[in-house]
DNA sequence: AAGTCATATGACTGCATAGTCACATTATAC
DNA sequence: GTATAATGTGACTATGCAGTCATATGACTT
């Protein structure tokens, strides 16, 4: 945790701080990561970091406590009575959200799949501990909802299913970025290429790949 | 490439040099991986090191055309004939071989995994253009083939499938070890966990998890 | 044995960084 | 206006690293 001399700043300089330190971090990397450097682009004396944070770990921690509370924004509207609605259109509007999130903050996605991505890392578990984790265990009862629903086959194994939803929505956001918008850096507006990719993934885990095996069709005229 | 001197050395020396590296490679990840720490490790000077290789990243690269050697040995018997098989049965040959892979070598994978999910990290391009890259486009002509022999739906976006089912295979090393392995470090033989994993996901990508719509269907007795 | 080439060595230079601390500056209280 | 607390500062220390180079060692040749 960052400490209260930080959160004493005036609203403007911390912002700063944190804008600064996120093009630091997505530039370089959680390692290669410089409070030299930082300090410098912010122009504040190296001295005057260590009175806010406890040191480069603190602060990215910090820096991802900010990308949860933002992306919960996103995420909010949709998840606001889950119930509600079909499976599978909670699960589009929660990919879109996702979409839309990293499409508005990039480099807040990019610091978080940072950690995400590296399991090996040191910081992991700190990040997911603190934050994240556990967002599978939403799905297992929604799951459990859809099949009691007709939506979902009864017959698979929810806690699987569970982890591919997941790791799905991170390959919906990756596979936008970098296969169809193609990794350019001009931001763009929410547009039909997004909703395209989204439907691409939603209607795999709906069907799959395979000539689903007709069951016994009796076609009058056939 | 590494400098002559360093394959002129007796295969044993290379051999300790080579396994010293991963251990380092997989224990700090590239960018905190430190020659100096390696050279001790190795009991040969610093200056010795440089005789070998251009720098850290030279050593790096040469440590991943050993992985893709290496890799390539476990999948070239399923690969032999690609077109003879069905094709669900080639790509649960290829989860297989996979997770054997990753079994039978851990820290390479992991080092392998490194560069793979870090598209943001200098060495990413270096290590892909050299070696791995396009493994995708393998897919594309094995998904004409399975859709011409009515094994794949022929409405599917080439493309994307070709994306999802390469990401998958990374999945479901993942999903093994992180999940129903639990990613203790002991060393297990080929068992059927593996084998229950690899089924989860060729059934996940054949039927997907949604109930199917059935067509209309005149059972007499109804 | 002398000469030549390949390899081994580790002290040394130079650089970047993390983190500290005695002191300066500013804000707040009285 | 003076005292006290909070915040700002940047030179300084210590550490660790990459990469070099003059020199030593060994191996092979004639």
């Amino acid at each position: 945790m960052p400490k209260e001399t930080f959160f004493n700043l005036p609203e403007t300089k911390r912002t700063i701080i944190e804008t600064i330190a996120i093009d630091e971090f997505a530039e370089y990397g959680f390692d290669k990561a410089s409070i030299s450097r930082m300090t410098e682009k912010c122009e504040i004396a190296k001295g005057s970091f260590y009175q806010y944070f406890e040191g480069k770990k603190d602060l990215f921690l910090h820096l991802m406590d900010l990308v949860v509370k933002e992306k919960l924004k996103f995420l909010a509207p949709t998840m606001e009575n889950p119930a509600e609605h079909n499976f599978f259109e909670l699960l589009k509007d929660l990919y879109i959200s996702g979409l839309e999130f990293a499409n508005t903050h990039p480099k807040l996605v990019q610091i978080g799949n940072q950690v995400l991505k590296n399991k090996d890392h040191p910081v992991y578990y700190e990040a997911i501990g603190s934050n994240m984790s556990k967002s599978y265990k939403v799905f297992d009862s929604l799951l459990k909802l859809a099949i009691s629903r007709g939506e979902v086959q009864p017959d698979i194994d929810i806690s699987f299913v569970s982890y591919i939803i997941s790791s799905m929505n991170l390959a919906t956001v990756e596979y936008y970025f970098e296969v169809v918008k193609g990794d350019s850096d001009k931001v763009v507006e929410w547009n039909n290429d997004m909703l395209d990719t989204v439907n691409l993934f939603i209607n795999f885990i709906k069907h799959g790949i395979s000539v689903p095996i007709k069951e016994v069709v009796n076609n009058d005229k056939g």
